[in-house]
DNA sequence: GCTTTTTTGTCACCTGGGTGCCACATAAAA
DNA sequence: TTTTATGTGGCACCCAGGTGACAAAAAAGC
């Protein structure tokens, strides 16, 4: 059988967790934790549920996965005990970005990423939360993409990098999305990691495909149609 | 001759920048923003040094980027107007990740971290820093890592993984830093996003080259030698 | 306009790493 | 112990993408 761990103030200073928390900070968060106990294998959460609980990993291991554009399954981390994880919990609405499982037995303990941010720091969760969006949520967002790029093929790759231009400097028009950038296809190469030549080649084709064209060095994307061309899920799924 | 931009609630409103603040908040952020031009391809900022300034992008195009294992610029991302970058700066006595610099002539504004904090959030500054990095930090460890996955031969992305592992599971022992993990070449694969053969092979040759060695199922790593063997910077640069 | 520099387009050729396959080890289960 | 699953080692073959080279086309200077 397995036996419960006592989860308290000395065991959180030996985890090296909450390090800069005050031993009564660390003795209310315990009080609002509840600990689990998941077993090998057994999923905590999956990529794309809505996040409301903020994890940390009492003893064992666990493991953060995707899954890629072509249905591999990408191992992002591994969580040591002492970490926590779960943290899209902090920014308001997120969707959880991986997915989480037991990758050996593990002891998890849970909080609401309220009362989390309310007894370490005493501000307003809403007003923590936003500003984490502000802040930090971009970086999220970046080491999304480069966590897709692991197992992609160039031409995802692309499809990928050009997605978020068009996101981020892209304007409608009345041919598609018009980036207001001179990119030359040595940047893109630089961005997606591969060299001119082959980046020149896929453009070509994709222009050939009519997903995106060219108006002198600016480039229109047609955002959905550069999806369904570089075999991604669409909007929305 | 370059206009100087004006910079008062309403730009920041158009920008879309810190919508979440009121704007008595962000007048007072704006009269310790100090705006500065910046010319294409200066360097604001380099990787590896302090940081003690956040920025917020008020028009053209910043660039991050970071140079690989092998010496070769990797374009980590394009930050467009509105955005706030150098967020290193957050965290307590974190370096720069990323080198900036100007991809087309920009306006920038920089503050200082603490008066970021403090007139957005009314929390002292040492905490929200701190609060940062136990929550965002590995993360950002994280996405350092896939950025320089880009552009490294699978021997070196091997290596960076065994590294953050012994990191974050190693034991120090007579014949080096113990992983108490029971990996399998499998789960390295997925970890690099390789097939388990190759793992196997490099792993063989790691071994063969003394770099490291296994006890049963359990691997046994030589820092210092695994960064020399694989080409990575040694600690301390 | 004309000249110089930068970018684009297309080759032919090479190589790291993927795939499939099989034998052997090691563990776990019976 | 024997059986059955799971992990490791090694090989032959193939392909996506890297490299180098060069000409055509666009931009940028003048």
């Amino acid at each position: 059988m397995v036996r419960t761990p006592i989860l308290n103030v000395a065991t959180v200073r030996r985890l090296k967790a909450f390090a800069w928390a005050t031993d009564r900070q660390v003795e209310r968060l315990l009080s609002h934790m509840r600990l689990q106990y998941v077993e090998k294998r057994t999923v905590l959460f999956n990529e794309g549920v809505p996040s409301d609980s903020l994890y940390l990993l009492v003893s064992g291991v666990a493991k953060l996965s995707l899954r890629s554009p072509d249905d591999e399954r990408v191992l992002v981390s591994l969580v040591a005990p002492g970490e926590l994880f779960g943290i899209t919990s902090l920014m308001p609405g997120m969707h959880r970005a991986f997915r989480s499982e037991a990758f050996s037995d593990c002891w998890v303990g849970a909080v609401r990423p309220e009362v989390f941010v309310t007894t370490l720091l005493d501000c307003p969760f809403a007003e923590f939360s936003a500003m984490m969006e502000g802040t930090v949520g971009r970086w999220f967002a970046l080491l999304y993409r480069y966590t897709r790029f692991q197992s992609s093929s160039l031409r995802q790759k692309l499809a990928l990098a050009l997605l978020e231009l068009a996101q981020k400097f892209g304007v409608r028009d009345a041919r598609g999305t018009l980036l207001i950038l001179k990119l030359t296809h040595e940047d893109l190469a630089d961005l997606v990691g591969a060299s001119r030549q082959k980046v020149t080649e896929h453009m070509k084709e994709l222009e050939r495909q009519q997903v995106l064209l060219r108006d002198r060095r600016r480039l229109i994307v047609h955002p959905d149609r550069l999806r369904e061309a570089a075999g991604l899920p669409v909007e929305g799924k």
